[in-house]
DNA sequence: AATCATATTATGGTCATACGATAAAGCCAA
DNA sequence: TTGGCTTTATCGTATGACCATAATATGATT
């Protein structure tokens, strides 16, 4: 991904942050320090802060400095502030409040798009489902299409809220369908238990519709505990704090 | 709520694309022309346009201009976004939704609290409930206390994800508290609900607290059904364009 | 010696100006 | 009409200056 000094910024100390690579609680290095640490200009470091105290992960004040807050106060919801937790390794614990999360949310979903979906979502998550099929068949990216059948169930739930959860869940369920289709046969045993869930919702069963997607999240949810109990911890990269434009 | 001319730019910003004051999709003015309209330095335009693009409200480029996006795209679980969309009100459509997510997310909290709850948390909780007690008994601040009690509630959950909706259903349950509290005997009729939800925590009984819960829940949707199907329409606040520095 | 008021100062907040970079829109030629 | 070039509007970045705030230090007063 291409981006601009801006961009590039705000990722660099966004991960920064959510990595604990400055204390929570504590300050962060003066406007001036950063600029040279980062080699950009103050104009760039001070917009970069403002992005990231719009998402809740700095407060900055005169005198007081940009202090790092309290992770319960960054904004989780936030798709880039997902992203940066999920490259620098998604802690167990997290996964898990994900999984709940997802566990919570997509049954509720999936009974209201039984209930509300239209014709138009209904066609795009047969769309995705024909992709899944496709990349068991003849091979192809077969998490890309999952993804968006996923996110295709809970745009048809006609929920707002519940649509942008989507983005969120994403990152689990990236991680979730590595996994999963990391084992044998992952996939292809999985297919038709993606097929119930479509087809309950054609079919307008709310309850048929919940109980399908009930098996599938509780069948990637045993894959994933499966996999965190053999490694205990994921890979999580510490990358020192170094000039920017060099990257 | 006192704020400095960064705070108020991005408030005044991101209350008048929330309110639809500039087309979606379409272009805002140029930088030059909003620093004009606001008597603001450009410096202070930009540092907020970049936090209301943090907040997936804007998207900028080079001679595109700042544009609206989608209201899909906006992150709704941003607490300043669903506080300028309380300000300028609750959409009907608006309210259901978040309506929808209370009784998708509480109940499953609740559960969780039940099972996973520290004496701290139930300590927080019985501490609010005395508060809401007090103010039925004696007047007071009913709608402050019965926050802090939901608040309470998902917080006990352990979950990260699910303290985090606190903050977002905040702004419906300020809405649902205010409508119920208003009925007869609002407040004093919910007490004894709250006082089961409360008590089945405490006796780690998760289905109980569930039911107990969802009582409370349709209740204040019934409400707030209620409420909303006398006036069609919530009121809606149309501030037009004028100097920011001004107010 | 302890306390409160005052001065100092470090740090973010705001402003102004200049120039670079990009991509839309117009223009010209084939 | 079409393809590529030029123009130009607009955001991106850099710099320097000064203001506002609050933590800290200083000193006076009791």
């Amino acid at each position: 991904m291409i981006k601009n000094i801006h961009g590039s910024t705000v990722d660099f100390l966004g991960t920064a942050i959510v990595a604990g690579q400055y204390p929570v609680g504590g300050s962060m290095p003066p406007e001036p320090t950063l600029c040279a640490e980062l080699g950009v200009s103050r104009t760039v470091v001070r917009e970069a802060v403002k992005s990231l105290v719009a998402k809740g992960l700095l407060h900055t004040g005169p005198k007081v400095g940009t202090r790092v807050m309290a992770s319960e106060q960054w904004n989780w919801f936030d798709p880039d502030v997902i992203a940066w937790k999920s490259t620098i390794g998604l802690s167990h614990e997290f996964i898990r409040d994900l999984q709940e999360l997802r566990r919570v949310v997509e049954p509720a979903a999936v009974k209201m798009a039984a209930l509300r979906a239209t014709q138009a979502d209904i066609a795009g998550i047969e769309e995705a489902f024909a992709g899944m099929t496709r990349a068991v068949m003849e091979g192809g990216d077969y998490v890309t299409h999952d993804l968006r059948f996923h996110q295709g169930l809970l745009r048809a739930s006609g929920n707002v809220m519940l649509v942008q959860m989507s983005k969120v869940l994403g990152a689990l369920l990236r991680t979730s369908f590595e996994i999963s289709t990391s084992k044998k046969d992952g996939p292809r045993s999985s297919l038709h238990l993606h097929r119930a869930v479509l087809d309950a919702v054609i079919a307008r069963d709310p309850v048929l519709a919940e109980t399908a997607i009930l098996v599938l999240i509780d069948g990637a949810r045993d894959d994933i505990e499966l996999v965190l109990n053999s490694r205990r911890r994921l890979p999580r990269l510490d990358q020192p704090v170094s000039r920017l434009k060099a990257a």
